[in-house]
RNA sequence: GGCCCGGUAGUUCAGUUGGUUAGAACGCCAGCCUGUCACGCUGGAGGUCGAGGGUUCGAGUCCCUUCCGGGUCGCCA
């Protein structure tokens, strides 16, 4: 006979009626009704009910005062439920399990922290402090399995497009650019530490240089920064992949199949189909005010800067005019209108104009004196609107006009309910600015990754304004959730060099702090291109997740704290003298 | 580091203009109940109202400081 089970709690039907059979697992819900004694028995698979009848005297009491959370081993024969005792919620409703012998395996205190067997809205402190509680609810359950099977699926699609899972370090150098990085000083390299990588950069591109095709992995990444609902403090997972001999439309065409490939396979939600709409950086930022729009939002930004040069409205003159038309929204209250002003202001706005489109299609509202009739015409062909339409007006410089009417078509999608939830809508944001220009050094900076190929090569460097010049660097975006981006890659010393130059960096900055590429580059690189696409992220939203930590199963706080392992924790002198390290902590107060 | 929201029983929450002994539901403990599956019924235990200070005859409630949690900006692919 099995030790603990014959079966599990989520197995027994009808036709099992009759057998001996033996289950374990967690005492989930007890129903006691003086005469006859229920037990809710739950394991990873399921439920089914125990039953403990009268003639039992003694095997009914002793269950009766094992706590709820106790793991017990019963042994019974399988009966069927008379046919209006059927419980259609549970896989094993049709039967129950009348116990022989019961068997308390791990006791459970009569106080627990919250509720197991309830789906009650918990503390999260709480929560993480008791996560291995927490993670037996069903909620969390589920969504670690999900993402146990969407990392699954991820591998086997990869794998059958022909990449091959390959590991890369995890003590490593500190990388220069990005993040802060988790250091681990080294006892043998005194006054020397290893970086915990930011993501496998570096060597996924040495994979190529090494003459490997197609490698991707499953990879942890660190990062020293404050937290976020979708961005969690310490690690995470991305799926890391690169390719040799490849454009951006070679790594699209992948990333595509299996981002829809998995997507479909665990939501009923419809998802784009392949291709995914580009849209340029630029054009995002004009129509979107982002580059990670929610393109399940209808709403969308016009420019409209030209139509005032001939205005007498001051307010207006000289800025960067933007507008959103909003269909269906003049009968709003003034009170609604304020309260759109108000947010718009709190995020830094001068202001936010406003004006009604009325049923003879004339313009209504505090700003429809300065706007004469053929600017008025204008508007209304630009924006498409109509009667019954709302217009936005942000005006600003570009920068600041792009960003709050990004802040305003998301607030107003948000107050008017326009954001259907029924859809993955995915897009590629592509031609990212290779520099941009940083107003507090005054000096040009690369915009992104430094190790991405400049759109036209070292001949666009050496001829363009720099602020000109595009790169092969994109996002992946899903429902204004960035998951990725990703870039084909410089694979040119010169042009490497070339572009470090007009960042301000020398050559012997590149040859010092990227020696491994630098070099390796010297002697036949493949032109290669990845990307590496955030795995929570991706688990989130499928899972419909508002925050990363209800896809992980061990997550830390938001203060990058482990409450239930006590992580950071104190380590001894002896530790510390050992690595060399001595803390230089601000006074006691 | 800034800003916003929150902290009341084991848990989730309510608590009026500052006014009697701080409540409910679930959970827990005891008892009753032979068919429940959110079982039902009776009774009971359980509170530093996050902490400290202040105003007041009187503070869960008002003020100040501080701690903790979450969100967000800064930061960050």
């Amino acid at each position: 006979m099995h030790r603990y089970r014959s079966h599990n709690c989520n197995q027994l039907t009808k036709e099992h009626v009759g057998q001996e059979v033996k289950l374990s697992g967690w005492i989930h819900h007890t129903r006691d009704h003086g005469g006859v004694l229920f037990v809710d028995l739950r394991d990873h698979y399921g439920i089914t009910q125990v039953v403990s009848e009268i003639e039992s005297t003694e095997l009914k009491e002793k269950l009766e005062h094992i706590h709820k959370e106790s793991t017990i081993c019963v042994t019974g024969v399988v009966e069927a439920r008379p046919e209006d005792m059927v419980n259609s919620a549970l896989n094993t409703g049709e039967i129950e399990v009348v116990a022989k012998t019961v068997e308390v395996l791990g006791e459970s205190k009569a106080m627990l922290p919250f509720e197991v067997s309830s789906d009650e809205h918990v503390r999260e402190d709480l929560r993480l402090k008791y996560r291995y509680l927490d993670l037996r609810r069903k909620h969390l359950h589920d969504n670690i399995i999900l993402r146990s099977k969407v990392i699954q699926l991820v591998r086997e699609k990869m794998i059958d497009a022909g990449f091959l899972e390959m590991q890369t370090p995890i003590l490593t150098v500190s990388s220069p650019e990005g993040a802060r990085d988790y250091l681990v000083p080294s006892r043998v390299n005194p006054g020397k530490c290893y970086a915990l990588p930011q993501a496998p950069q570096q060597f996924k591109q040495l994979y190529m240089t090494s003459g490997f095709d197609r490698y991707f992995q499953i990879a942890p990444c660190f990062r020293d920064e404050d937290a976020r609902a979708d961005r969690a403090p310490g690690e995470f997972y991305q799926l890391d992949m690169e390719m040799a001999f490849a454009t951006q439309e070679d790594v699209f065409e992948v990333i595509e199949k299996v981002t829809y490939d998995v997507f479909a396979a665990f939501t009923d939600k419809k998802v784009s189909s392949y291709p995914f709409t580009r849209i340029p950086y630029e054009e995002a930022m004009l129509k979107y005010g982002t580059d990670k729009p929610d393109l399940r939002n209808p709403l969308e930004i016009k420019d409209i800067t030209h139509v005032f040069d001939n205005l007498d409205f001051k307010a207006f003159k000289n800025s960067t005019v933007r507008i959103i038309a909003v269909p269906d929204c003049a009968s709003q209250a003034r009170r609604w209108f304020d309260r759109m002003v108000d947010f718009a202001t709190e995020n830094g706005a001068k202001g936010l104009a406003w004006l009604k489109v009325n049923e003879d299609n004339e313009f209504q509202g505090p700003i429809a004196k300065f706007i004469d009739d053929s600017a008025k015409d204008e508007i209304m062909n630009i924006t498409g609107a109509g009667a019954g339409y709302a217009l936005f007006f942000v005006a600003d410089k570009k920068k600041e006009a792009e960003r709050l009417a990004g802040l305003v078509r998301t607030e107003l999608a948000e107050r008017l309910d326009l954001i259907g939830d029924d859809s993955y809508e995915f897009c590629w944001i592509v031609d990212f600015p290779m520099f941009e220009y940083n107003e507090e050094d005054k000096k040009v900076d690369f915009s992104h990754n430094p190790f991405s190929m400049p759109q036209g090569g070292m001949d666009a460097l050496l001829n363009k304004n720099p602020l000109d010049i595009l790169a092969y660097q994109y996002d992946i975006v899903c429902n204004g959730v960035e998951l990725s981006s990703g870039a084909v890659r410089n694979h040119k010393t010169e042009v490497m060099l070339k572009a470090f130059e007009i960042a301000g960096y020398d050559k012997q900055v590149v040859e010092s702090k990227f020696p491994a590429l630098y070099n390796a580059f010297q002697y036949g690189a493949p032109p290669h291109a990845g990307i590496a696409p955030g795995i929570d992220r991706m688990v989130m939203l499928i899972a419909g997740e508002p925050n990363l930590r209800e896809v992980v199963a061990f997550p830390m706080n938001s203060k990058a704290q482990d409450v239930m392992m006590g992580a950071p924790g104190e380590v001894s002198q002896q530790q510390l003298r050992e690595i060399h390290v001595k803390f230089d902590l601000p006074d006691e107060q």
